[in-house]
DNA sequence: TTTTGAGTTGTTCGA
DNA sequence: GTCGAACAACTCAAA
């Protein structure tokens, strides 16, 4: 048997279209696939419970995938860097190669892995395929880093467009050799007492497969409706594709040819198909962002927000988090949150608005949150993400943009099934007051069985006040 | 170097 | 009920 290449799989849990996978396999070399569960090396940016839950059943879908092309993934615990040195030793691997992240842990430890490696004679090589654009490759013209969405989609979109999707190796050799592999369920990712996630499996089929079949779908229907169907939380209108994009079991190479080829065939999509390659764009602005400023999971995008006068209320937190907040739209977001691991991206906004504004809570202990809680918990997407409403980031929403949870609630659920769902104790609550039921009449409470401060909360608090609070705090940036 | 045009997702107020 | 303007400058990116 020949001397066999590692392929250290990471954030890319997938074999089709995996640039190091293809070239582990070239030229006949014998490939020995893994996966490391490494919960020291990230630090703080350690994996939440939610995804700790997808990653089980999206390392099981890589297993049975691997299995079909004739390998074995070969599983193992512990620091990346011991693990790959021992596993270096055991197998005689002369390179190990992966596809490169872009979070500042994972870029120093690529860097300390290049060098560790080196000492043992071991190749360590990273490849693209997380991402459309490498972040070095995308610059202004006078080099540097774009910080404005619209010229950098801009410019991105009138290059070359990313290389075609490639499938998985045709050809692949696979390591044979006793390699001890530890089971799967002793990392015990799943929740047992109790398991929160007895559902989540009738919501999400982890898995290249289940992301192959969101894509199929939404360009099958959603997408010619998406700029405003992406807008109704009650409505099934976007992908859902975030947290397998986010574990690499699709690329976003095969989703960008696979919507310019449908705008192709079907030009009246145009419109269609480009806001949703806007939204893939965001999704590559946030990783570039990251890249080159990594700061930005820390400390606000624009420096003078680093003397906002942030409230740290530790119990208008906790009521936010349980969706106990007293505004319909707000709470329903936060308990579908809690329930399911994901939450509509326009509620999204409104939640992190309404936790930002009108509790003055800094923006960090929501991201925490969120990265806790979310299937698709992404440091880039989400560090930008919240900068982005709090006003402290890139390109972000204009201080001024505080959004009404009332008005947000009536325009984007208008019919209510979005907060009955997830709000059940105001089920009977006429369309007139859901989203502000305080203002109904004692006569209509009554009939709906909603009893203000005892089986729903009043609001935590008055949203006219909050707004002109979070506009002084904000005004209170420019004296200093 | 200077200038110019432009910038995800909203709300409120007054006509 | 509907509509347009104001909100407040500021920074970015390109010419």
């Amino acid at each position: 048997m020949t001397t066999p290449i590692i392929y250290w799989f990471r954030q890319d849990l997938r074999t089709r279209d995996l640039p190091g996978l293809i070239a582990a396999a070239a030229n006949g070399r014998t490939v020995l696939p893994c996966y490391i569960l490494d919960d020291i090396s990230p630090g703080d940016e350690a994996m939440g419970s939610a995804s700790r839950w997808w990653l089980h059943h999206s390392l099981a879908a890589l297993r049975e995938e691997l299995a079909g092309l004739g390998g074995t993934l070969v599983l193992r615990r512990g620091p990346a860097a011991a693990v790959l040195k021992d596993l270096v030793a055991e197998t005689g691997a002369d390179a190990v190669y992966c596809s490169r992240l872009y979070e500042p842990w994972a870029n120093e430890l690529e860097e300390t892995l290049h060098g560790t490696l080196a000492e043992q004679g071991v190749n360590f090589k990273r490849y693209p395929g997380s991402l459309l654009f490498e972040p070095e490759k995308v610059a202004t013209k006078s080099g540097t880093p774009f910080k404005v969405f619209t010229p950098f989609w801009r410019h991105c979109r009138s290059g070359n467009p990313p290389a075609r999707p490639k499938g998985a190796p045709d050809s692949a050799t696979w390591y044979r050799d006793k390699c001890n592999s530890e089971a799967l369920t002793s990392w015990q990712l799943l929740p047992t007492a109790p398991d929160w996630a007895q559902r989540w499996l009738d919501l999400w089929q982890p898995g290249a497969e289940g992301a192959a079949q969101r894509l199929t779908a939404f360009l099958d229907g959603p997408v010619t409706n998406y700029s405003e169907g992406r807008n109704h939380p009650a409505l099934e209108a976007t992908t859902r594709l975030s947290p397998h994009l986010h574990f690499g079991e699709i690329s976003p190479r095969t989703i960008w040819h696979a919507a310019t080829g449908l705008a192709a065939r079907k030009p009246e999509q145009d419109a269609q198909v480009a806001k949703f390659l806007s939204e893939l764009g965001w999704r590559e602005f946030s990783h570039h962002l990251l890249y080159h400023f990594p700061s930005i999971t820390r400390e606000p995008f624009k420096p003078q927000f680093s003397h906002f006068p942030w409230l740290g209320n530790a119990a208008a937190l906790t009521d936010w988090q349980r969706g106990k907040t007293g505004y319909p739209i707000v709470d329903a977001g936060m308990r579908e949150l809690w329930q399911t691991g994901y939450m509509h991206n326009r509620i999204r906004m409104v939640v992190a608005s309404f936790l930002t504004k009108h509790l003055l809570v800094n923006w960090r202990a929501g991201a925490r949150w969120f990265q806790d809680t979310l299937l698709d918990a992404d440091l880039a997407n989400n560090s930008c993400g919240w900068q982005w409403v709090a006003g402290s980031g890139a390109d972000a929403s204009p201080y001024f943009r505080i959004f009404n949870p009332v008005i947000q609630g009536e325009k984007f659920d208008k019919d209510g099934l979005y907060i009955r769902q997830w709000v059940p104790e105001l089920t009977k609550l006429p369309d007139r007051y859901l989203n502000k039921p305080w203002e109904a009449p004692a006569s209509v409470l009554e009939q709906a069985d909603v009893r203000l401060g005892e089986n729903y909360p009043r609001p935590m608090v008055d949203h006219r006040s909050a707004r002109e609070s979070a506009l002084a705090a904000y005004a209170s940036l420019k004296e200093k």
